[in-house]
DNA sequence: GTCTATATAATGATAGAC
DNA sequence: GTCTATCATTATATAGAC
């Protein structure tokens, strides 16, 4: 077993139930490996996971949404490959959000939970350099690039609390509507 | 020390940093109560304490929010009080929503997860209610309501992810004016 | 109703063999 | 690189005095 592949199980198991929720144990039986070869991979111990988790989202999230919305093509088809991305990601609304799960646990280490909020934040100006591609000024580019992640990012919260995932459906599509210029 | 007011200590601990990495020590740390004090109060340990939070977050908002929306009075009004309660409750967009924080905790028990998941339906009931009571049919009223938790939620998210609580704010200001009928 | 002291289980983490 | 066995610590929870 990879490493990539322990810290793919890791993202699943940390937003899912919440890096505190989670123990070595329960790690131990989702991966199959014995704790000494997690620790093993992960020298640092759990921090060390969230650290890899984080720094796997982010790459995940740059190679597949920020490198795709800032590089070259047209913005509908931009959009279209980030909303069908996104709702993969999120399970089409049925899955937390690592950010907001990793975000309320200090015990992750500063590192950690710094590359999960950074995420946010890049996507909002990858997103914002994408409609000033189109001719939008900074600013407004900058606050419908926000607005846009408020719709996609509370339609999740809303969509799990209710048990109502089409809401989530539904926020994308308007996050995305709003978007195009 | 009386059980409430152990209980609001309870409801901050448990959404800012999550129900599971809260220990009892914490707890007692915080309230400046003996362990057996706190299981004095709460004979069913910390699951029952999760109870106790979630039952009081859901009397707080059918207090503060569902009755004052399904009540007499003025729309606008309505939406102001709703706002003004909503912004200080969040800390202007700075506090985590115990609702997100105890959603991915399920050692916290069923009974406490479905209150707070409960919160939100009736809140977004709530809101299609004072709606309707404007002359809105009810498929849209609740389209409206449920856009405007989306964008307060997703603005809370967004905020404290990036650390500009400006966008919660701004969500807010801008799910509110969006419900005005 | 609160305290001190303690029981018991689970936690993160390590040692050393293979 | 993975395992078994184990350590030290912390967790939840309880007993019993006051």
């Amino acid at each position: 077993m990879t490493r990539e592949e322990i810290v793919m199980v890791l993202f699943d198991l940390f937003r899912r139930a919440g890096y505190d929720a989670v123990s070595i144990a329960d790690i131990s039986a989702a991966t199959g490996l014995g704790k000494s070869s997690l620790y093993h991979h992960f020298p640092g111990g759990k921090p060390d996971m969230a650290g890899a988790v984080a720094d796997f989202a982010s790459g995940l999230m740059r190679v597949k949404v920020f490198d795709m919305l800032t590089g070259d093509g047209a913005l509908p088809q931009k959009l279209r490959d980030m909303a069908a991305f996104v709702s993969e990601m999120y399970g089409g609304g049925g899955a937390p959000c690592l950010i907001s799960s990793m975000m309320i646990s200090p015990t992750a280490g500063p590192k950690a939970i710094d590359t999960v909020r950074s995420i946010m934040t890049e996507w909002i100006n990858a997103l914002g350099q994408a409609l000033r591609a189109q001719g939008l000024p900074a600013d407004e580019a900058k606050q419908r690039a926000t607005a846009a992640l408020v719709e996609i990012q509370g339609g999740l919260v809303v969509a799990r609390a209710t048990g109502d995932i089409t809401i989530f459906e539904t926020a994308l599509k308007s996050a995305i509507a709003r978007l195009h210029v």
